[in-house]
DNA sequence: CACGACCGTTCCGAAAACGGAACGATGACA
DNA sequence: TGTCATCGTTCCGTTTTCGGAACGGTCGTG
């Protein structure tokens, strides 16, 4: 797809784009959805996504796990954030408690995962979900030397 | 979190913040990011974009989509389900509009998915992510003659 | 009831993105 | 080698966002 044809077909000037592709302009939101629909990606193909989830110093941060920020979604009663896990073999990580009420919802999609409350942890393959109320430390592990790679959402009352 | 107190925190105008609650602005890119690290959301919390009330979940039944539903989250604003999904290799499951406003969000885990709206479906391999807003007929396929493991939220505003 | 603090809106000049046109560079082809 | 289509860049007048200031409304307090 060359510069002037996605132009055409995004419907926005070819001195936009060039402008854009070279750092040289700011677009305004408006032109960002033109491009992302003509590119039928999703907006955050096009967003670097610097912003942090509130989860700040959570469950999903460190060596063991690497988490990827998909959505989210707040709500008047709660916020949902949505991860992909992929959790290294071999190594264990330890989070500290959330704030009461959180809960965690993961499936398993590859590999057997240990992850939940850190004193009694669940265990889980393909196909397999779990969840736990995440207001006590808890654990996520890959066990047998295989990658996990699985989906997690956190649902935080407010 | 008032007006003022976010346009201090962000460094933007009050005029800036006032026309982008009210919908007479269409706010640059920077402009975004500085809401967002202010507010501490990722950028997809503020470009995603809802709608008005409905409801009807299970677009995802038949032989081409085998869903499981693991959990439902009810909110003032909104009802979340969330499925794990398999998709039956060589099969194409078409899913008839919902009502407006629901926007549906699958991970993929394995296999090649090619999911979306009927017009503009998207394709995703692993670790891929896609989502769109399920107010038109929409499809589920399986590429390549593997099975594909997805997990799918949706979410119905009401 | 007067006063101050804070709220969100509106006005306005500066700055920047916008699309269209014009431009030179590049590659395909006879 | 000449022609032509297409490429990405640059110029320019128009449109729109931008932040700061001014404004009126609301709430708590003495």
């Amino acid at each position: 797809m060359s510069l002037s044809e996605l132009a055409r077909q995004a419907a926005v000037g070819k001195a936009t784009l060039s402008g854009l592709e070279n750092g040289t302009r700011d677009p305004r939101l408006e032109t960002l959805y033109a491009i992302a629909a003509a590119l039928n990606v999703p907006m955050s193909a096009l967003t670097l996504d610097q912003g942090a989830p509130a989860h700040e110093a959570s469950s999903v941060r460190g060596t063991a796990v690497v988490s990827r920020l998909l959505e989210v979604f707040e709500e008047p009663g709660a916020v949902y954030e949505l991860f992909a896990l992929t959790i290294v073999p071999g190594a264990e990580q330890l989070s500290p408690a959330h704030p009461a009420g959180v809960t965690e919802h993961v499936t398993v999609h590859s590999g057997q995962l240990r992850a939940g409350p850190a004193k009694a942890p669940l265990t889980g393959g393909p196909g397999d979900y779990v969840s736990w109320r995440s207001d006590v430390p808890h654990v996520y592990a890959a066990l047998g030397g295989q990658e996990v790679r699985a989906t997690l959402l956190i649902r935080t009352p407010r």
